[in-house]
DNA sequence: ATTGCAATGTTATAACATAACATATATATT
DNA sequence: AATATATATGTTATGTTATAACATTGCAAT
């Protein structure tokens, strides 16, 4: 399944399905959390915690800290609202929160846009490769670089 | 196909094949991109950059810097004879140089050892799923973290 | 009301990486 | 051999990414 970038009426539904989730397991969504979430999702493209910041700084009218961003983020992947790409150490909103823990990513190297793609065969063979090495999966990383289907062709 | 952490022989061996590949490919193996490859390969774990600076300092009795380093590796990485593990900003060997360009890795957050898997059937399935998006790979990350046997059963 | 806790603010710095330009070393060309 | 050219390295400075440590705030439970 692959998911492409959100549509006005998908973002809405995001941020209040994060809230609802928030709501339900009591998690603290503040209004910094809130903030940066919405940043995130808003943004069509991975984006970097200092653009967070300066965004947040503009919002609030005050200069943010970086820890204020970092925490905010941690919070946020930890509970599956939104995903860090390390390849280009960006971050990007998570299309079904909650859902699942790993996700798989084609990143396009010329336009930036992501797709998140949560490929059950991919997954299991992922699985098995673990099983059969004997190990116990905490985290999977896995980011396809390249060209999308627009880039490659001009 | 898993790769352990290298014998000796391997080692030398390993050093010797990239010897090999530069000479006839008529990449300039110099002693920096030597020692570097060196540090990279003989260290059992994911190597910092940091750390093979200061290694290089010391074989070198006099103060290296960072671009000295980072451009080493990158000549490394350029030539498929390391890799880096995003996740955890770190540099490890590869245990078949020039056969490849994409590596998965089994990384243990406990004893920090890691395991190159290059197994064919995962290759495929990351192909498959790209080619079902119509996207053109470029560079794949596949970095599975958690514990090995050894760390799990403790 | 006061204790405890979760979250945030704030300052400073650690950790990771590259830009820009100078110098040196190797290779090719005449 | 002298010169040009390209490749590699040295050096200084700075950019980028991330966290440590401690102070403060605000709210909830007893």
């Amino acid at each position: 399944m692959i998911m492409k970038s959100k549509s006005a009426s998908e973002l809405k539904a995001s941020i209040h399905k994060v809230e609802e989730i928030c709501k339900s397991n009591k998690l603290g969504f503040t209004d910094i959390r809130k903030q940066v979430f919405e940043i995130i999702v808003k943004n069509k493209k991975p984006i970097k915690a200092y653009e967070i910041l300066d965004k947040i700084s503009n919002i609030n009218n005050r200069p943010s800290h970086p820890p204020t961003v970092y925490r905010a983020i941690d919070f946020l992947i930890e509970n599956g609202f939104v995903h860090k790409l390390n390849s280009i150490n960006s971050f990007v909103g998570c299309f079904h929160p909650k859902a699942h823990k790993e996700c798989y990513f084609l990143i396009c190297k010329k336009c930036n846009i992501y797709q998140e793609c949560c490929d059950d065969s991919l997954k299991d063979r992922i699985s098995k490769t673990a099983i059969h090495n004997n190990f116990v999966i905490s985290n999977t990383t896995l980011e396809i670089e390249g060209h999308c289907l627009d880039c490659s062709q001009t």
